[in-house]
DNA sequence: CTTGTTGCTATGATTTTCATAGTAATATGG
DNA sequence: CCATATTACTATGAAAATCATAGCAACAAG
């Protein structure tokens, strides 16, 4: 599956082509946005995601392939597995800080509000949406930081939950 | 063109799914990479980019549409346009300097080298990869830098660009 | 008046995605 | 036991996107 000029990728230097081979790609990206929400199960990223199920095998399929992320028992008999992010698929977490920065910026109506709030440990305040907190200035790292999600998110997320459930 | 469940953007707060119906395709990044390099024309844009002319054409439509450029003539009869970046297209650089960040540290094998190297102007030093100055510590701001392409990418670039050429 | 340049559009084959349905293995409740 | 539920998928066929390749329009240059 996804040939998407995989070797174009072994012919530039560009970093950016290199990391769009693997990430280029909207399901990709809802898929690790649940891994770093520490939603490590098919059904969860499913359902959040609202993809069908082969798009969500395929994507998790190739970000194994690609070292993102790993399997890891939970249960077998039957065979059950979660979905744990590797330290690359860690280190996507700027990227996703980024592209939330830039949506809540440009991307919604003001009057819309924020989906989440992250507070920054190391001074305990607000850390805003950049890369550096916006109360203190020291650059954020996620195990620097506790997201939480505002109310109406929290909400939507709930009720997208209990309708994946009721389809089924 | 492009459904990707675009209503769906209007159903969540979340900011990534937002912003990931503009710029969720490998394309669409690629193309505002070049936009970011100062390359402003179809030409240029097509063949470093190595998209068919129905993919380029889709994605500056759908980036104009989305408000992240705009069309500029720079020659009536014929008509030729220039695409340059809004101020919404401009405020995506931080996303685009992460995925770099990302894809030089982990899309690449440390002997193939950089692709680009950034001066940050206000230390007068390297600026590195994150999002602040790795010389002086600051946030780095796009207009504050200067890239410079290392000589094996302009390389690359040039022979892609006189494949280009040689090819119609 | 022929060749070149630039920015596309047209076409048809191939590939991907989507919606919907179904399966496999087991646990749970009665 | 036996029916229903749970979780993680796979199968199928229609719809849409993508690809390679070719071509065209509007002029400029020689």
């Amino acid at each position: 599956m996804m040939k998407m000029k995989d070797n174009m990728a072994g012919q530039t230097l560009c970093p950016v082509a290199r990391a769009e081979t693997v990430v280029g790609d909207r399901w990709t990206v809802l898929v690790l946005r649940e891994l770093f929400a520490r939603n490590h199960r098919f059904e969860e990223i499913q359902a959040q995601t609202g993809g069908t199920p082969q798009m969500i095998t395929a994507r998790l399929k190739k970000l194994e392939a690609d070292g993102l992320l790993t399997r890891r028992i939970y249960n077998k008999r039957p065979l059950r597995h979660e979905y744990h992010l590797t330290e690359k698929g860690e280190a996507f977490f700027p990227v996703l800080m980024a592209l939330r920065a830039w949506g809540e910026a440009w991307c919604k109506s003001p009057r819309e509000g924020r989906a989440m709030n992250y507070t920054h440990l190391t001074c305990g305040k607000p850390a805003g949406l950049g890369p550096v907190c916006e109360s203190c200035g020291k650059p954020v790292r996620r195990e620097d930081m506790v997201g939480e999600r505002t109310a109406k998110y929290q909400k939507e997320r709930d009720a997208r939950w209990d309708a994946f459930k009721a389809s089924r």
